[in-house]
DNA sequence: TACTCTATGCTAAGAAACTAGCAAATAATG
DNA sequence: CATTATTTGCTAGTTTCTTAGCATAGAGTA
């Protein structure tokens, strides 16, 4: 547990959040998915910044950029609930898990129950 | 969605960890769990922030003050997943699950698996 | 072509976070 | 009782984050 965590300033997570939302997006697209959203050269500066710190790339789309994450989205999701769990949950998976079904509760539709059953049983097989 | 997002600073998260996982701690106790831990005076004076912005409080303990979240730790849980299925899994509960599951693979126990079915079961009830 | 719009790169300054030091009060110890 | 440990309150400096401005280049348009 002494692995690196990896830590986001509020605008910096702010901005991962919107990019990993929409699989990619130029400064424009970011900058109008900003919450309070600062000026434009704001948004190109702290995407400079997250690409200098390795967690942003660009390619070019004709005169702009498009950032995308260099992690996979999959990797990145792993490593949010793992910290959460770890934080609020000292660990336990299965403790995460219930308090997800039960906040949603209400909410959670019949065949997406039957999905986390079927989940679960695949992972019995094991 | 317009949701006040909470956000704590790189220290302030990590204070809040310590605290949460031990339910209440004194100053020294949290710097001694702190990574890279600073002085005791920056302790002192990143709780006392905390205090301000109404995460922590304090109850005297003799001569010491011992610090506990205001928020309730299953309030407090909630909101932590809330906001990694909202960035990481477009709100969908049961992809947070399946990705849980997923990642704890071999580390999960069958009698685990055996109360996250009854969870869901029991979900299905309603 | 000339003009406007939309980009980018670079730079600098204000705000917030993080840090530590010092004086004073209280508890613990010889 | 005198001395040493802890702990608090307050203050101030440094670093990091956040912000915007300005100059420049290329695309689109009349």
């Amino acid at each position: 547990m002494t692995s690196k965590t990896v830590h986001f300033t509020r605008r910096e997570r702010q901005i991962m959040d919107v990019i990993y939302a929409r699989g990619e997006a130029t400064a424009a697209e970011v900058q109008a998915g900003l919450p309070a959203a600062p000026s434009y050269s704001t948004v190109r500066a702290l995407l400079r910044i997250l690409e200098d710190k390795g967690f942003l790339r660009h390619r070019e789309d004709g005169p702009r950029y498009r950032f995308r994450p260099t992690q996979a989205p999959a990797q990145a999701r792993r490593s949010a609930l793992k910290q959460v769990v770890n934080a609020f949950f000292e660990g336990s998976v299965a403790n995460a898990v219930a308090a997800l079904v039960d906040t949603a509760e209400e909410k959670l539709p019949p065949e997406e129950l039957i999905r986390l059953e079927a989940i679960i049983h695949k992972a019995k097989q094991k």
